[in-house]
DNA sequence: GTACCTGCAAACTATTTGCAATTGT
DNA sequence: ACAATTGCAAATAGTTTGCAGGTAC
């Protein structure tokens, strides 16, 4: 499904052309071991811990390159931080995203598009994108709430 | 519609049985002269210009307490930016978000519990929440651009 | 050698907190 | 008096930038 390969994101900016330094090819390499979607504060402590010369500088132009090249998605959360996401942020899609663990599971075909349509038209209003996403508790942290 | 009566904030604050220090009503009634929609910067600097007494910290609380109070709500937008939005944050409802002016209109009625309920089921989710917002210009707006 | 990359420290932005003074009752 | 509220300054959190030195072809 939305599963990718460990080291994609190298991948897929090598593919585009980027030629990358030591450290931004380990900072990705961590934030591919963090999974699909992964907090600022979360990155910086795991490049803190596994390469500790590595500057919160570098960290955040890394973020930023590959925000830039389209293969990380920014998502404001509530609370105000920003979670980052893997994967497709250049397909439209929404999103679960999981109260407990912080999981977030992407859905394509997103079917709004009627209803973005109709309440555009009755307020005057011209539309040029939204957001939709869903919070809640994903499967396995049903289960340990109880 | 949305149109609140001026002071309405106030109004409703005293209603809850809330008794407020003078700095709190002039910052409510700065409040309320900014519209349904307003970033803590353009209050920052309304109190500023309007009450240079009145410090920062005091605006904070202000907007905290009212936020508590469930009176303003509280959107993230993209850029990390907060906007507060007079009006019923208690009821359920969606935003049409103007990106020319910053306007917000409020919809209700979301019809998406249906779609919620499905993508939810599929996935395994157990959903608690969710946002729709729709970006776009408002009529006014679309006219000011040509 | 040239252009990019790096870590560091300092700067910045937005918000929160400690606290002594002030206000309200 | 007593408790709540205030402004201020300092603290915090998160992120960005300037820069002198380092790296990669």
């Amino acid at each position: 499904m939305s599963t990718e390969s460990p080291d994609s994101l190298l991948r897929q900016a090598e593919e585009r052309g980027i030629k990358l330094a030591t450290s931004r090819r380990r900072i990705i390499q961590i934030i591919s071991s963090l999974g699909t979607a992964f907090t600022t504060g979360k990155l910086l402590a795991a490049v803190a811990r596994q390469e500790p010369t590595i500057g919160r500088a570098t960290v955040f132009r890394t973020l930023q390159l590959l925000h830039d090249l389209h293969l990380l998605e920014r998502i404001r959360l509530d609370n105000g931080r920003v979670l980052y996401v893997t994967g497709h942020p250049h397909r439209h899609h929404h999103h679960l995203i999981c109260n407990g663990c912080g999981e977030v599971r992407s859905l394509f075909g997103c079917g709004l598009e009627a209803l973005v349509a109709a309440w555009s038209a009755q307020q005057g209003f011209r539309a040029q994108g939204h957001t939709f996403d869903i919070y809640g508790l994903c499967a396995a942290c049903q289960r340990d709430e109880k």
